[in-house]
DNA sequence: CTAGGGTTAG
């Protein structure tokens, strides 16, 4: 593009540049190359218009393709003041390069004239080759700073994540007798909502009020939003039922504070309301239903975003994979895999990692590592989302082996890697595995163990049946024990039959989180192994009179891209009949298989046993089991989700069930998942 | 002369 003519001469006055040639040279403009004269002077300025050009300073004159017409002279003019050193600073590409003009700017007395000072705290500020040392070096350095400069330096604190020296700024610019404009409460409004420091919004609003800023868009829609999320939602309805004319972000920001507010109803009113809506309002809706648990109406509210044709973004996707991961639908959560794919959209480190979320969550984890291999740029999220997989789905050295990868690559793992890799330790039985990796995560990498990390320690020793280990590393760690490490104890108490430490560890469960219903549950199923009736049933009374209930088991399996729910005694499904010939049919061939029914965690205060019996044969999960037999064909993988954990009957038939009938059949409870397979489990029963 | 708003996984 750029051009000239052979053996030019090139001058510059004070707006322009002139290129000559002699009349004898033919000059094509826009074709052949510029070889400026070689002695230093042409050369010098030849290489400043050249920097000029790059960055667009300069006003290049046309010439229409048919000029035929040797040219001889060519005039190109300055767009504004040529300011070579400042139009520098944006091909900068690192801090380095931006230092040295920076001191080019110092030589040239630029630094003293505002505007120029101004652009380079700004780039200093908020380009991402930036720095906010020298940024406010700059700001320190200029006599006179004036409003756009603290705005920079404010700004780029913000985006940098330092919202509160984003507001000591302020305190600064206003001892300094620098007046506030809009710019300057935008990001301070930012800053308080991320802070969140509602008290400090409001003197904030009451100076913009004073200064008449308060009918600014900018500031408006920024003060509704902060009011809304810090809990100022009537106040934030006042505000924003005062404008007199609302734009999109009025709107949303509104609608993200009954979300935030989890105001279902006040949401979808305003929602209705709505002129017009775009791909933030419906990420709004989306997010709130999955944030609420409601998947299937997040799901049917992506529905309508198509149907309105508003094109979903990643934020969209995101949302939407995880709705899917929670409900197990691994039907759906193929198509926006396929809709990913389709629209050319690139997996990015977040994309990624809720795509191979999803399909560990599924049970599918050849879906996982094809989502894992597709993302490209992998950072340590992307290889967290892929080792919780593996070790969520009972593929323990796999996770291991990942993890391994992972170091050789230079990736530097972070506390969360740790829980996945030592959950993968505590599933697969691999207690030295786990001890060595525990070890590691202080001494390689230097992060602390917290709470969590300890937890699975605690499930890793636990399951090895190593009391006197999880005795010495409750009493050894810094923090008091949390309900989920209690959990784990009492698991590992009822699998080896330890009732003592089973009744400590239930009782600190129950004091800890005294409205779970599964801290009553747990020790309730440890008394039940040891008969001690007696003793469920002072639980149960204690749940009745605390008002706890144990939510009814469900479990849920998806069919041709539909969600299919069940609960235990299930009677209202359109294909019962069939469902429950299905049933009987199990049970006559699990019985063939030598089945005993295990009635022991029968919860339910039974006495009769064909009842207890009955009801067991009804749990949620066989139902859902039955219905996928009936409608798929055979030897195709059954998924299952239930919301409870399963019990060891559930358990057991599940095994036989799948070396009967020669069936892979995938069950994730609460905690973890089963992969049931020719008559056994990938938990290898311990759960 | 210059700039700016709302949504995001594990």
């Amino acid at each position: 593009m750029i051009v000239g003519c052979i053996f030019a001469t090139c001058r510059r006055s004070n707006d322009h540049w002139i290129i000559s040639c002699s009349s004898v040279q033919r000059a094509f403009w826009p074709a052949s190359l510029v070889k400026p004269e070689i002695h230093s002077r042409g050369l010098l300025l030849f290489l400043d218009l050249l920097i000029q050009i790059i960055s667009m300073s300069l006003t290049i004159p046309t010439i229409p393709a048919t000029h035929t017409e040797p040219i001889t002279n060519l005039t190109i003019t300055k767009k504004t003041k040529p300011n070579t050193n400042l139009s520098l600073l944006h091909l900068c590409n690192n801090l380095r390069e931006a230092t040295q003009v920076h001191a080019l700017i110092i030589k040239s007395s630029q630094i003293t004239d505002t505007y120029s000072a101004s652009r380079l705290a700004e780039f200093y500020a908020i380009s991402d080759n930036g720095s906010l040392k020298y940024a406010q070096k700059v700001l320190d350095s200029v006599q006179e700073p004036y409003t756009f400069l603290w705005n920079a330096v404010i700004r780029g604190n913000l985006i940098k994540h330092n919202p509160l020296k984003t507001i000591l700024l302020y305190d600064r610019m206003l001892r300094q007798s620098v007046e506030p404009d809009h710019f300057t409460f935008t990001s301070l409004l930012k800053a308080c909502t991320q802070l969140p420091a509602p008290a400090i919004g409001k003197q904030l609003h009451s100076q913009i009020v004073k200064l008449g800023l308060e009918y600014s868009p900018f500031i408006r829609n920024k003060l509704i939003h902060l009011y809304a999320v810090s809990g100022s939602i009537s106040d934030a309805r006042k505000l924003f039922d005062s404008s007199t004319e609302l734009d999109i972000v009025t709107w949303n920001s509104m609608l993200e504070g009954y979300a935030d507010n989890t105001d279902g109803d006040a949401l979808h009113q305003l929602f209705d309301k709505m002129p017009h809506r775009d791909v933030v309002s419906w990420n709004t809706m989306i997010a709130f239903y999955v944030q609420v648990s409601d998947f299937k109406q997040a799901i049917a509210i992506f529905r309508r975003m198509q149907e309105n044709g508003e094109r979903p973004n990643r934020v969209t996707l995101i949302s939407l994979l995880s709705a899917v991961s929670y409900l197990g639908a691994l039907a759906q959560g193929r198509w926006i895999h396929a809709y990913i794919d389709k629209h050319g959209i690139e997996l990015d480190q977040n994309l990624g990692s809720a795509l191979i979320n999803m399909y560990a969550k599924c049970g599918c984890l050849e879906g996982a590592v094809q989502a894992f291999r597709q993302t490209i740029q992998k950072n340590v999220d992307t290889w967290n989302a892929m080792i919780t997989g593996l070790a969520t789905n009972g593929q323990s050295l796999k996770a291991l082996r990942l993890f391994s990868e992972m170091e050789c690559l230079g990736v530097s793992p972070n506390a969360i890697t740790f829980v996945s890799v030592l959950n993968a330790c505590s599933h697969g039985g691999l207690v030295e595995e786990g001890v060595k990796h525990f070890k590691m995560m202080s001494q390689k990498y230097g992060i602390e163990p917290d709470v969590t990390h300890y937890g699975c320690m605690v499930d890793l020793f636990g399951r090895a049946g190593l009391f006197d280990k999880i005795e010495e590393i409750i009493g050894a760690m810094p923090m008091k024990p949390d309900a989920v490490m209690w959990k784990a104890l009492l698991g590992a108490c009822r699998i080896h039959g330890n009732l003592e430490m089973g009744q400590q560890a239930g009782h600190q469960l129950i004091e800890l989180a005294p409205n779970d219903h599964a801290s009553y549950v747990l020790l309730s199923n440890l008394y039940a192994i040891d008969d001690k009736w007696d003793a469920v049933h002072r639980l149960r009374r204690m749940m009745r009179e605390r008002g706890i209930r144990k939510p009814p088991g469900c479990s849920s399996i998806e069919m041709d891209g539909v969600v299919h729910e069940f609960v235990v005694g299930d009677t209202t499904h359109s294909r019962k009949k069939e469902m429950y010939e299905m049933l009987d049919e199990m049970e006559e061939r699990l019985m063939l298989a030598g089945y005993k029914p295990d009635t022991g965690q029968v919860l339910l205060h039974i006495d009769d046993e064909e009842t207890k019996q009955t009801s067991l044969g009804h749990h949620s999960e066989k139902l859902a089991v039955a219905f996928g037999f009936i409608s798929t064909n055979p030897g195709t993988t059954i998924r299952v989700v239930k919301n409870l954990r399963v019990c060891t009957d559930c358990h057991s038939t599940m095994k036989l069930l799948s070396k009967i009938y020669g069936r892979d059949i995938i069950v994730r409870d609460s905690n973890r998942f089963h992969h049931f397979r020719d008559g056994s489990c990938s938990c290898l029963d311990y759960w």
